[in-house]
DNA sequence: TGTATCCGATACAGCAATGTATCGTAGGCG
DNA sequence: CGCCTACGATACATTGCTGTATCGGATACA
């Protein structure tokens, strides 16, 4: 608690952060997805992580203080991939395809789609989000935390699809945030169905295109 | 694995089960649900389980097998509680009340509402939802629990709206399923949203009347 | 009231994970 | 090429939880 130079539980002193502390931190990361994936945030051991890594416990020890302080800096960097992969959806979209209403259905799903990046990792994507919900459900610091990153992809999303849909000349029927929240929670509602079913019947998109139709209607 | 004569892990071999045993069964879901709901399901011993229950854990192995086992049981109590409350709440409703466009948002908001009870118990109720949905993105066997007891309860409220709705002369600008899918959607992201970002700005209500508005059309 | 049985308490052995203190080495710098 | 520091490995003490085996008291019934 009496450490305010920025976080860093070891030794390490000095400003820069040796190229090779960002490899171990890299695969701790990496392998801290899949255990916490597998086996639930909570439930996995720093020891599982650190086997999973290749490391053990002292390599964990030199680079975070604890299991939570790991777990947020694998949101921090789930945030930034989405927000990445979000601007190259957006500048793949060329508003001359989006003509058609079968266009716009497209468009605006492939855009929601990018956020949740690869499906075959979906699985394991939504059960960290869930994970990160709950966390931050109990603990007010982590909700903060959770609350900004939301928001901050939240409001890309508005700028983003607005101008998309603007850009062929209509609009959203109701307030632009409502429709993000609406077709993000529909798209989150829709792939857990779809999980939880087993059945791959992309649920996901057929709320998607409802809701689509539904909001996007002529300026 | 060979004991299909419903569960018991106790020494109970009879048919009945005595009201004593009812009783430390309804006070340990009871503490089960707080500390879960406070701790997570995962992270929560048995021992803290009992100790708020006010039992040892003799009580607890007398009665269920595993922690696992006392979670289902609960959830299996949660959904007959929703049911029940989604009756009164259908019953509640009188056609006549629904006249209006305000009429029909209360309504189904209403509706809706019932089936996540007491605003105060909100956030233990969202995280125990969400637990439930981790443990069955993990466990097979769970998920279909879990998907049998969604599907009961959405199909339960597609005949109550579509009734509702239908009786003033209006209907669903789609598919039933869909509609019923992407209002519960809606409020559960508004209800962890507003959760989450601390302010109890109900963004829940805000989203189901927008998604009323778009989804009930005259017939 | 006596008795049999059910059920929760107690005691115990064992384990897995945690955090720290210390050590050895690889890699960057002169 | 050799030193020195950063960094990860190792060893250790501690802790809290688990599940079982056994015991004693409460409860129902005659």
């Amino acid at each position: 608690m009496a450490d305010e130079s920025g976080g860093h539980p070891g030794r390490t002193v000095g400003a820069v952060i040796s190229p090779r502390r960002e490899r171990t931190r890299g695969r701790l990361l990496d392998a801290a997805f899949d255990v916490f994936a597998r086996h639930g945030v909570q439930a996995a051991s720093i020891e599982a992580v650190c086997e999973a890594a290749g490391f053990t416990r002292g390599a964990f020890y030199s680079n975070f203080a604890s299991k939570e302080e790991l777990f947020l800096a694998l949101t921090e960097r789930q945030i930034r991939a989405q927000l990445t992969a979000l601007e190259v959806a957006t500048s793949d979209v060329q508003p001359a395809e989006v003509g058609t209403r079968d266009g716009i259905r497209e468009a605006v799903r492939g855009i929601i789609a990018s956020v949740l990046p690869d499906p075959a990792a979906a699985q394991s994507w939504s059960v960290m989000a869930l994970e990160f919900e709950l966390l931050a459900l109990r603990d007010p610091q982590i909700a903060a935390r959770y609350a900004e990153q939301q928001v901050r992809l939240r409001d890309e999303l508005v700028g983003v699809l607005e101008r998309l849909v603007g850009s062929i000349g209509l609009r959203f029927a109701v307030d632009p945030r409502t429709a993000v929240d609406l077709l993000l929670g529909a798209f989150e509602t829709g792939q857990r169905t779809a999980l939880l079913a087993g059945a791959d019947d992309d649920r996901a998109s057929v709320l998607i295109e409802a809701l689509v139709d539904l909001l996007v209607t002529p300026a």
